[in-house]
DNA sequence: AGTTTAAGTCAGCCTTGTTGACATTCCAAG
DNA sequence: CTTGGAATGTCAACAAGGCTGACTTAAACT
């Protein structure tokens, strides 16, 4: 009743409340695919997502600071702060006093943090490289940029950043 | 180093390491733009995310079982039970008693449920209607195939049935 | 010297995930 | 027909990980 197109139309036809609905689900089941894998490694040590979250990214920039990542990531300090006091502790992640600004902590990965990151990633690539390779490269094409145009400006900004940044 | 494309690769090259990471930050980043419309709506409620899902599918399959509302939404009995008793309190769901199968309880949403619904998946499916038409049809196409790669065999096969059902 | 900024901490709250015990109901085997 | 097991749903209690707000410490900036 709120279609946007209607029934007969053409390029427009997957524009339809249902189609949308569809797109809708299939992002919420793919998504619990998409983390299914390092959540089951993760359920065995005493971490969970946001330990995954807080490694992939400084892996992905090392040496940024705990506000970066604050951005990056969308959480509180002290939400981010719980996570990253155990990964230290455990000796996953090492902080270290700026060179310039004593203020700022910058973070790295630690021999066994890497080791975790790449645990956990290699599952989470191994789903993605079967998907990808089974949809095919157009398809591939599609999906990045049915996302990029999903997320918020903010986010679009924060993820070409770290793309630009390789 | 692990990298399943050589860097001169033509139809694999986009299964580099690198391009599957990227891959993840994008559902990572894409997925908070999915949820943030709706999530903000439900801030003011004393509701969360999970209150939506269960809205969503209830509308989808009304007078679908507690557990089969289980197995779609892929937690524990509890974690349903708790936001549908609230929905149930606050009349936006209506719990009855199964026909054949006392032991069921099927649930439909009242006119209220319906209202909040329609209000969260329609901000919802605004934000995928403008992504969608950004990106255009082949890339929504690609975007479908890859989700429903993603996803696990039991997942898919729910997500498949969903869409039969219509 | 006074203000601002980065980081960390504490207390306390909420949502949403977990497990385990329990009540009700159904069904099938004795 | 009864009884015991399986299925369905409810409830209590706990843990993870979000959140806010107040506050401290240290360093930088003006």
């Amino acid at each position: 009743m709120v279609d946007t197109a209607t029934s007969s139309g053409d390029t427009l036809l997957f524009l339809t409340d249902e189609q949308l609905r569809q797109g809708a689900e299939a992002m919420f089941f793919a998504y619990r695919g998409f983390t299914a894998d390092p959540d089951r490694i993760l359920a065995g040590l005493s971490y969970g997502r946001a330990h995954h979250r807080a490694l992939h990214f400084i892996h992905t920039a090392p040496g940024t600071t705990v506000n970066n990542l604050l951005n990056i990531l969308g959480v509180t300090k002290q939400s981010l702060n719980r996570v990253l006091r155990t990964m230290v502790e455990d000796g996953l992640v090492e902080s270290r006093v700026g060179r310039n600004d004593r203020r700022e902590r910058h973070l790295f990965l630690t021999e066994a943090g890497q080791d975790l990151e790449r645990q956990l990633s290699d599952a989470q690539r191994a789903r993605m490289r079967a998907a990808f390779k089974q949809a095919g490269p157009e398809a591939v094409a599609g999906f990045r940029k049915v996302l990029e145009s999903m997320m918020d400006p903010e986010m679009r900004r924060q993820y070409q950043r770290l793309r630009e940044g390789r």
